[in-house]
RNA sequence: GCGGGCAUGGCGGAAUGGCAGACGCGCCAGACUUAGGAUCUGGUGCCUUCGGGCGUAAGAGUUCAAGUCUCUUUGUCCGCACCA
């Protein structure tokens, strides 16, 4: 017997713990079943706890894992946490705790979360990237990237923020301010650990062809890859024996180069000191932009400044002119050479630079008015004032002047990227150590694997120094150490890793979390990997989506991880906005709490509304109401069960609706429609009330199909009903096309295209049967009024248009 | 500036080139009620002389047929942003 009304309170808290004690949901070491790896991003696990936007993507996954469990794999769906960061450090320094005491506290918290919204992870397999034994792997893969020479030391001028006192990636800068807190962010030249990400920039390009990523997130890391082909091309200067390189996209106007402009911070113009007549001035204009930040030295890109280079020129190699030498900031040091050739008449920016400073055009491609911009078309034009180029349109000129460039000894073809090493030291407490020891002797030492983990040391304060070195730095029982190599004193490195670190592998460990001779067995990699589905934020595709995919290629390359890519698909869930439509955020206080939704509607009417909102890759606002609809459909679900009828299949006017309601379901979640999946069943029950009954074959089928949205009530239902073995082990509903149609169709009838009436026709008619016959109908005449058919088309199942005048 | 997406009732949103507005919210009316912020039933794009006419940001085009395809314009969101 079953409860009259609806009581999620204790319906969910029954199952949650049957799941519990049942193991429900932990995935198998079966290795030969087949598998499913379903991942969501693991939580920073903050003070605040969850938000409504943790189970848009969280319900989405368990949905899927749901629904594969039914259809018989394997399914691995995990949850951790990627716990080290700032906002906990900056808490523990506040209140004067230990981070990894309010770590652990947040941790409890949103697991309690978690599963009071009846997630089926398996949490037998957590992983928490502050543990010892979790880091104690990164560290290890941190290792393997410095014996390979992709982790190296350099002196550079790094992304400061000023009030995380904290070194950032580039990925990390937003709009010039911080992208954790909004201070803004300065330059600042320090020693720092980086990563060769741009060894993989290529791989991480091809890499892309072979995965199933939603075309924006692609999109996005091909931009931010940022591949790009041209040439270097070397000019000689009037000071003998020396020259300068310069890279380009458009070899093709190398005869329209009238100057040439060095990044500010070039080394040339140190090197030329004795014959640059006016070196202080070079100088002025190089401390100038350094002070500067990258942003400020974008942002102030409407005018363009520069100060000429007296007393050397440079020689264009393909027609032997002198042309002057520029310094100027708009072009940067970090990218190609560091050094452009200018064409004003082709290129925006030289065009700007040469307006302001009166430097001469020479147009060499036609097709354009140069005198009022840039021509910088590469389809249509043919080149002009070129020499041996004239007449040849943009692309083959490309190729010829290359061709001779090479031949000639003067430059080379050449495959430029915007990425960036990563930059990978942070100045803070409350991040994994990096493994390395400074040797006066030795020189810089990696601890041997057998020593790992490096722990953090247990100390009471850890705040940020003002001078820039890490807090660990001050402790000196911690820094001073011996050397693994000669044995003599030595000092630990005393920079921590990034939050990107721990999340670059969690995927890997999840396989195998508790091994502690390996990151994870080869078995367990070989048969989880790569993720099946992997669904997130698009604020993580340039980030750690790039990052984790860069660790997996060189885990690869190093014989650790079997696969290439360890992400197969890649999908993005939509933000929840406030109900004003604005970012939920506590300042603007429309922030939605779960834990209230959950205790007034519970978790099911929750789940539902958070599919049911709206299209799952959008952005949509909350609506408190449209929840409570959610809810009111549970109601109707469960009222159900006094309207249930003998009868284990579908009753006669329903089967065709039930089967086309089980292809509908399936597929629209698959495809991430859960909106329209739960409309269908909306429409199913309004029809179940409209009939006044329900047959225990269809009720039996609505519950299946409702399980993966609302796992509680379903399986209170299925209980209720005596259906059998819980409702998570029974195998996912199929439908059969044949059944799905009916008899009789309705099908609109249009003259001219206008919509004038509906007629019910034989379900099975043909095409030329229908056009030839239903004309003759007598209600088809009636709407026809007397005209002359000139056309007939027939859709089938759809409509019939009549073309009469 | 460059690249990409989007634009549909009062709201969130449906719609393989084929009956626009599924489903939900809200609203209106009725039923049951001492009561209703519960539940149930019906209605709900706009105009209408009740025949019908008009409707998917604006304008043009292709088509028997356009929310859907093409072009132009406007608005909006996202990404990149001096990357040579």
């Amino acid at each position: 017997m079953y409860q009259e009304n609806y009581d999620p309170a204790s319906i969910e808290k029954k199952w949650q713990k049957i799941w519990a004690e049942t193991h429900a949901f932990e995935a198998e070491n079966d290795y030969n079943k087949p598998k499913f790896y379903g991942l969501i991003e693991f939580p920073y696990p903050s003070g605040a706890g969850l938000h409504v936007g943790h189970p848009r993507s969280n319900t989405a996954m368990d949905i899927i894992c749901r629904k594969r469990r039914m259809e018989g794999y394997n399914v691995l769906f995990p949850i951790g946490w990627d716990a080290f960061g700032l906002p906990t450090e900056n808490y523990a320094i506040k209140n004067k705790v230990h981070p990894a005491e309010v770590t652990q506290q947040n941790i409890d918290h949103f697991r309690q979360q978690l599963q009071k919204i009846g997630f089926s992870f398996d949490y037998t397999r957590e992983v928490n990237t502050t543990d010892p034994a979790y880091f104690k792997w990164t560290q290890w893969i941190f290792l393997q990237l410095y014996k390979h020479g992709l982790a190296y030391k350099a002196q550079m001028p790094i992304n400061w923020c000023t009030s995380c006192k904290c070194g950032l990636a580039n990925e990390e800068v937003v709009d010039g301010v911080c992208e954790r807190c909004g201070a803004p962010v300065i330059r600042k030249v320090k020693t720092q650990w980086m990563l060769k990400i741009t060894a993989y920039a290529q791989q991480l390009l091809d890499g892309l062809e072979h995965v199933d990523f939603i075309e924006k997130v692609k999109t996005q890391q091909r931009n931010w890859i940022g591949r790009s082909e041209g040439a270097e091309v070397d000019f000689a200067l009037t000071v003998p024996g020396e020259k300068v390189r310069v890279y380009t996209t458009r070899p093709d106007t190398l005869f329209g180069a009238t100057y040439m402009v060095l990044s500010p911070e070039h080394p040339l113009v140190d090197k030329l000191k004795e014959q640059i007549t006016n070196y202080d001035a070079c100088v002025a204009y190089r401390q100038e932009a350094a002070r500067k930040s990258d942003f400020e030295r974008a942002e102030l890109n409407k005018e363009k400044t520069g100060v000429q280079l007296e007393g050397v020129r440079a020689v264009n190699p393909v027609n032997g002119k002198e042309i002057p030498i520029w310094l100027s900031d708009y072009v940067l040091m970090t990218y190609g050479t560091g050094a452009i050739m200018a064409v004003p008449a082709h290129d925006t920016r030289d065009w700007e630079f040469a307006r302001k400073f009166g430097l001469p055009m020479v147009e060499v491609v036609a097709g354009g008015d140069i005198n009022q911009e840039a021509y910088t078309d590469i389809q249509d034009g043919v080149m002009v004032n070129s020499g041996f180029l004239d007449g040849l349109k943009v692309a083959q000129a490309k190729k010829a002047i290359v061709d001779y460039l090479v031949e000639k000894g003067y430059g080379e073809r050449k495959v430029n990227y915007k990425l960036r090493d990563w930059v990978f030291s942070r100045q803070r407490y409350w991040g994994e150590p990096i493994p390395m020891v400074h040797c006066d002797k030795c020189g810089m030492v990696p601890v041997p694997e057998d020593q790992l983990p490096v722990l953090l040391p247990n100390v009471k304060n850890y705040e940020p120094t003002d001078d820039g070195e890490s807090p660990l730095s001050a402790m000196t029982e911690w820094v001073n150490t011996t050397c693994p190599h000669c044995g003599g004193p030595a000092k630990r490195e005393t920079d921590t890793m990034p939050q990107w670190a721990g999340s670059s592998w969690y995927f890997m460990r999840y396989c195998d979390p508790h091994n502690d001779k390996e990151l994870a067995s080869k078995e367990a990699l070989q048969y989880w990997l790569p993720v099946d589905w992997y669904n997130g934020g698009m604020e993580h595709t340039t980030l750690h989506l790039l990052y984790s995919r860069f660790w997996h290629l060189f885990l690869h390359d190093i014989g650790v991880v079997p696969a290439p890519e360890p992400y197969q698909k890649r999908t993005s869930h939509g933000m929840i906005l406030g109900e004003n439509g604005e970012k939920m955020s506590k300042s603007r206080g429309n922030v939605i709490n779960p834990d209230d939704i959950v205790r007034e509607l519970g978790a099911d009417a929750f789940r539902l509304y958070e599919m049911f909102m709206g299209a799952f890759d959008q952005a949509i606002p909350w609506s408190t109401n449209g929840a409570k609809g959610c809810r009111r459909f549970l109601d109707r679900v469960w009222k159900l069960q006094s309207m249930v009828c003998d009868g284990e299949g579908f009753s006669k006017d329903l089967e065709a609706e039930m089967h086309q309601t089980i292809k509908k379901v399936s597929e629209d979640y698959e495809k991430m429609k859960f909106n329209t999946a739960i409309a269908a069943m909306m429409t199913l029950v309004n029809d179940f009330f409209a009939k006044g009954q329900v047959t225990r074959g269809e009720l039996r089928t609505l519950l299946l199909l409702l399980n993966p949205v609302a796992p509680h009530i379903t399986e209170e239902m299925w209980e209720n009903q005596g259906f059998g073995a819980p409702i998570h082990h029974q195998p996912w509903p199929k439908w059969d096309e044949e059944k799905m149609k009916t008899a009789e169709v309705e099908i609109a009838v249009q003259i001219c295209g206008k919509v004038r009436g509906r007629i019910m026709i034989p379900a099975d008619m043909g095409k030329e049967q229908a056009e030839r016959e239903l004309i003759q109908r007598e209600d088809v005449q009636a709407l026809l009024g007397g005209k002359t058919v000139m056309k007939v088309i027939f859709v089938p199942g759809r409509l019939l248009n009549i073309v009469a005048k």
